[in-house]
RNA sequence: GACCCUGUCGUCUAGCCUGGUCUAGGACAAGAGCUUUUCAAGCUCUCGACACGGGUUCAAAUCCCGUCAGGGUCACCA
């Protein structure tokens, strides 16, 4: 059976590359219905924070990425100093006392020889071990490094294929000499391309934001991202861009994953967000846009009507990129005096509209039915009768009414803001 | 510097393994236009790439070699 697994250290936060990583590991686990585990990295006790196990734990999870086993490597100290002690005692590794530190590390000998190792994604690699120092293994503290401790786990839970970022290519040879002086078989390696940032080199804070979380509180979709980082290196084949994660596990193999690094690009995240903000559910967008309105205050904490800002949403979400958008875009449905951005006055309030709006003012009260369409026929009607073009008036008065130059249908604006709203901040412009 | 990995439009990629169907396809971005209402939505169109040089071959994006470029790793970090 495939095993596999992602091994985070809870150092800082589940980033960009981390998350990748992770769905190539989960997915390869669904695909052929193995086990999909989690290791936490914990060896660093100044540098590993409970905190961070949390925000990592929950960054997967909402990315979707659920796990079969959880393995702490601080609770598997005895293991390594019994396999060290082994290697030890077959003298293939030496202590040694240094001057400086309390305590004694025990040391792998590295003897010459080539390594050759079968990648999944990148077919034969060699290595001359001349080019390895010889390999700490425990640390005069007693905590064990990385590439010991990863190998040991790794055979402690029967992992069939690692899949890892290729930064971790050179720690291969370590670790299979590892292997082979132990007696261990060897797993599968496959060796993901990395993500860089838009300046070249690793994506870093400098190009933006890593941590999944960020793109979370951002207003992302787990599903948006998740597809995005998908097509960074692996494609579903007849030039398709969205997929969804159960078709992904039907169609996704290891040897069709691309050895180049791709850069990241958030107008393309952004893009595909929209993609899946157009069919999110609306009832659920809702759920999540009522917090960022509570914080902005355009609505209460208790009693605000649910069923409204519902319509509301449903009215952005076809051209709305990130859900974080929505409080701006949408601020004049919940704000008393609209400000009217100049460059928007300058464009299409540029000139007297007292008589128009007057004229609209009296449509709308003579509306028997206030709907959409009432609305649209009685517009229609009045601009016919003044022998002007549509655009001419309903640019002025969704400037008028929003703010804005750019926003949903004027006529559902003018129905969603009702009667009166309308009618009040038309009036400010008639002399 | 040494070792390793990688090079198709600005970006993500299809094609490469199994040479001819590739005057290299799609998507994002950009530009232009359309939409009896804007665009940050939708539709249409345009721009735009096989890193370079040498082979092999009737034929090379595809196979081989070299060069160059980019990236990664060289810790008692993970």
């Amino acid at each position: 059976m495939v095993r596999v697994r992602f091994a985070p250290s809870p150092t800082g936060n589940l980033h960009i590359g981390g998350g990748r990583t992770a769905l190539f590991n989960w997915l390869y686990a669904r695909t052929k219905q193995g086990k999909f585990i989690l290791r936490i990295e914990d060896t660093d006790k100044l540098r590993s924070k409970q905190e961070f196990v949390d925000e990592i734990l929950n960054s997967l999870k909402w990315l979707g990425f659920d796990w079969d086993e959880i393995y702490y490597q601080s609770q598997h100290f005895e293991t390594y100093h019994e396999f060290a002690r082994k290697l030890l005692k077959k003298g293939k590794a030496y202590t040694e006392r240094s001057l400086e530190r309390d305590g004694e590390a025990i040391i792998f000998k590295v003897i010459p020889q080539k390594i050759k190792t079968n990648d999944l994604i990148r077919g034969e690699i060699e290595f001359d071990s001349q080019v390895i120092k010889d390999q700490v293994l425990i640390k005069s503290d007693g905590t064990p490094t990385y590439n010991f401790a990863c190998v040991i786990d790794d055979v402690a839970s029967d992992i069939t294929h690692v899949i890892r970022g290729d930064d971790h290519i050179s720690n291969t040879p370590k670790q299979v000499l590892l292997y082979e002086a132990l007696g261990f078989k060897l797993p599968q390696f496959a060796h993901l391309p990395l993500i860089m940032g838009m300046e070249g080199g690793r994506l870093s804070k400098r190009t933006g934001a890593t941590a999944i979380s960020d793109y979370r509180a951002m207003g992302y979709l787990p599903q948006a991202l998740v597809n995005y980082l998908l097509l960074l290196s692996w494609a579903p084949g007849e030039n398709r861009e969205r997929i969804d994660i159960n078709e992904a596990i039907k169609l996704f193999d290891l040897s069709n994953i691309n050895k180049t690094s791709a850069t990241f690009d958030l107008k393309k995240l952004g893009w595909m967000n929209n993609q899946y903000l157009k069919d999110e559910d609306s009832e659920k967008l809702t759920d999540q846009i009522i917090p960022l309105l509570v914080e902005k205050k355009y609505i209460g904490e208790e009693n605000f009507d649910k069923k409204y800002i519902t319509s509301l949403v449903k009215l952005f979400q076809p051209r709305l990129s990130l859900v974080n958008d929505f409080p701006d875009w949408a601020d004049f449905f919940f704000v008393d005096e609209v400000t009217i951005a100049p460059k928007a006055k300058e464009k299409y309030l540029n000139k007297d509209f007292s008589r128009e709006f007057a004229l609209f003012i009296e449509r709308l009260d003579g509306l028997k039915s206030f709907d959409v369409v009432s609305i649209e026929e009685e517009f229609r009607s009045l601009v016919s009768g003044l022998g002007i073009e549509a655009k001419d008036l309903i640019h002025p008065i969704r400037v008028a009414l929003t703010g804005k130059t750019v926003g949903p249908g004027l006529f559902e604006v003018v129905y969603y803001l009702g009667r009166e709203r309308a009618k009040k901040r038309l009036r400010r412009f008639i002399k």
